[in-house]
RNA sequence: GUGAUCGUAGCUCAAUUGGUUAGAGCGUCGGACUGUGGCUCCGAAGGCUGUGGGUUCAAGUCCCAUCGGUCACCCCA
């Protein structure tokens, strides 16, 4: 082997991304239904733009960016995710002009530098979307169960939500110095890495799996008891509104996550199904990023899903419908002398609609109907001398192996009003 | 960035304590009285054993390095 995907990456052959392509199918009409609509943005940006929204102390922006120079000397990073772009966007296009709050939603591969492991990978794929322009809790619980509603509706049932409230600037800087006090004070049981991170990042002490540091941090003051007026009823208004549609979550204050934007709600969804990566989305509101990028002082919420895991958590469910049966024709051809006029039946075929192929190998007829049937075509359709002179195809059925005789001139319409029928035939079949 | 584990045909795996020309199944392609698929049978193609060193009379097998895969830590989707 000479050459090979870079490490962390990996092709997406056609038996899986058949499989992508629905599940994003369902994400966009899911999403269009409530009313996001989609958006694109570049795959790198100016590296400050991450730098910026992510946070200079988290591990995204420290370790895990892929940043390069290009021939203008400017640096810039392939995007580790997909908020910060649409949030560059929305500032950049004046989207404060349209009528708020404006709702998004993306799709497209994102990077980061990490050592690849089960449902992680150096490029992944993610759906997202952003609702930027209200801090209603209404629409934080409509983020939430709009990621819900995605996962149920491509039939995964075992899930975790979990969420929680980060506070806001005026609560948050209060809390951290009573934990990182709280942390001082019982230093000696922790570990060496906590015994840092009481500096540089106290919040993530919840996450150390050391029995002596959980066991700390077990009875250390809870960010939800120290949350302000405001964040406080808007987090109690958030659990109101996913009460009311009967959706169950476990409140958990050392829901921390990565990036630095976040104020108060955030939320995870995790997949008992998956291995040690288990975050199948998750999310939050970030009220102050799009002041952070030159904007008016303008809230938002959003969310991301990770494809990669979405998939493996769909495939273990055993939830991937089945492919619907192809009503496909293949003309065989039964002598190369009528090569020209086969593929003129083809494109008047593939004109009327009718999905339909023919042999490039030069297979022998009995070589192209073992083909055809590896392949899954429904309908072969035989061409030689004989059905030229006659103006009479032979059709057959593969799957019935019943075999019709088909005047040539009526063909197109003989499959159009089969494979129409059939369409519907199998839809109602599937209802009942 | 750290640790564990594995690299033999397109895929899944064999190959006695290091010992001739590295095998099988599946898949691919072709054939079984010449215009008809699936089942069965026959045949063919396809490997510098990830790569580079080393030990040895002899390396797929042992040692080192390197590159990948897998899993975990860290962190996240």
């Amino acid at each position: 082997m000479r050459f090979y995907a870079p490490k962390g990456t990996t092709d997406i052959l056609p038996d899986m991304a058949k499989k992508w392509r629905y599940l994003e199918r369902k994400a966009s009409d899911l999403f269009e239904k409530y009313e996001y609509e989609p958006i694109v943005t570049p795959i790198f940006e100016h590296t400050d733009v991450f730098q910026r929204a992510i946070g200079t102390s988290t591990d995204i922006v420290q370790k895990e960016m892929y940043t390069f120079e290009d021939k203008g000397g400017r640096s810039l990073t392939l995007r580790p995710e997909g908020t910060a772009p649409v949030i560059r966007a929305y500032v950049d296009n004046n989207m404060n002009q349209m009528p708020q709050p404006v709702k998004l939603y993306y799709t497209g591969p994102m990077f980061r530098y990490e050592r690849p492991q089960a449902g992680r990978y150096r490029q992944f794929f993610q759906l997202g979307v952003e609702a930027i322009g209200s801090d209603d809790p209404a629409i934080d619980a409509e983020s939430i169960l709009l990621m819900i509603d995605y996962f149920r509706s491509v039939g995964l049932k075992e899930l975790t939500l979990y969420i929680n409230s980060m506070g806001c600037e005026n609560d948050r800087p209060k809390y951290v110095e009573l934990l990182k006090q709280y942390a001082i004070a019982h230093e000696q049981e922790l570990c060496k890495d906590c015994r840092k991170r009481v500096e540089l990042n106290p919040l993530r002490l919840f996450d150390c799996k050391e029995e002596s540091c959980r066991r700390v941090m077990e009875h250390a003051p809870k960010i939800t008891d120290y949350l302000d007026e405001d964040c406080k009823n808007h987090f109690n208004a958030v659990r109101r509104y996913l009460d009311m549609q009967g959706v169950q979550y476990i409140i958990k204050p050392e829901l921390v996550r990565g990036l630095d934007y976040y104020t108060k709600t955030t939320f995870e969804v995790v997949s008992p199904l998956l291995g040690a990566q288990n975050a199948i989305g998750g999310g939050g509101r970030y009220n102050k990023l799009v002041e952070e990028f030159g904007g008016p002082p303008t809230p938002g919420i959003g969310f991301a899903i990770g494809l990669e895991r979405l998939t493996i958590a769909v495939e273990k469910e055993g939830a991937f419908v089945a492919m619907e049966e192809k009503t496909d024709a293949f003309i065989a051809v039964a002598d190369k002398a009528v090569k020209e006029p086969a593929v003129n039946l083809l494109y008047a075929l593939r004109g009327a609609g009718i999905a339909t192929d023919i042999d490039y190998t030069g297979r022998s007829l009995k070589g192209q109907l073992k083909y055809a049937n590896k392949k899954g075509f429904r309908y072969t359709i035989f061409l030689g001398p004989q059905e030229l002179e006659t103006g009479i195809v032979q059709v057959k059925d593969m799957k019935t192996s019943e075999q019709y005789a088909i005047k040539l001139n009526e063909l197109v319409d003989w499959l159009s009003n089969i494979v129409k029928s059939q369409t519907m035939g199998s839809g109602v079949t599937k209802q009942s």
